[in-house]
DNA sequence: GAGTAGATCCTCT
DNA sequence: GAGGATCTACTCA
């Protein structure tokens, strides 16, 4: 198992790297616990020609400001209040790509998870535990504390080789709000799997 | 099984 | 002061 190099994520085609972050393994360790899973669920954001993204025509304020860093940066940030969203900073400094890690199916960890998503041992299938951008985040730990983290450490993503077997393309979900971008398709997920979120 | 309301708070206008 | 890259629980059928 190879850790992904930061120069993975400095490329300049973030719907490329989302399509090829399906079926990598990402990896947080905090506090001597550790937990990952597989990525089967990504979104691509493009920048500022994307009205569906925080960055959309070079919009740059205190929160969007982690997008215009380097590649290979956690951009985490609360939505609806209640959920923390984990995104992939890619590309150069200046340019505010990132891709949205939507679902994952665990791997490491089961029973911390289930833990930090107050889930009874047992009482819910595995594949629930990472399925949804929200569930993720809190499966795995992350909250907004960890915006600005630097993916090599106690954050990574890494690849053990595996390949997917079929990768889909689609509209992405819940950017209903960025008009004829929301059309675009930037989503791909892992056909098959179980841990997928949004329609079947 | 499908549809809907409510939670909840940070960020930007 | 409004609204959001979501999730759950509850209703009704």
């Amino acid at each position: 198992m190879t850790k992904l190099p930061l120069s993975f994520f400095e490329r300049s085609d973030v719907v490329q790297i989302a399509r090829e972050l399906i079926g990598k393994i990402l990896l947080t360790s905090f506090n001597g616990q550790r937990t990952s899973g597989r990525i089967v669920e990504t979104e691509a954001y493009n920048g500022i020609v994307d009205k569906a993204s925080h960055a959309y025509s070079g919009r740059r304020t205190n929160r969007t400001d982690i997008m215009f860093r380097e590649g290979g940066t956690a951009y985490v940030y609360l939505c609806y209040g209640i959920h923390h969203l984990f995104n992939v900073v890619t590309n150069t400094i200046n340019i505010p790509h990132a891709v949205l890690i939507r679902a994952i199916e665990p791997l490491e960890g089961v029973d911390i998870m289930k833990e930090r998503l107050h889930i009874q041992k047992g009482a819910q299938p595995e594949h629930t535990l990472g399925r949804g951008p929200g569930k993720l985040s809190k499966a795995l730990g992350i909250s907004t504390s960890h915006t600005g983290t630097i993916l090599q450490e106690s954050i990574a993503i890494y690849d053990d080789g595996y390949t997917p077997s079929e990768i889909v393309v689609s509209a992405r979900i819940g950017v209903d709000y960025a008009a004829e971008d929301a059309e675009l398709p930037y989503r791909f997920y892992l056909a098959g799997s179980k841990a997928v979120s949004g329609k079947k």
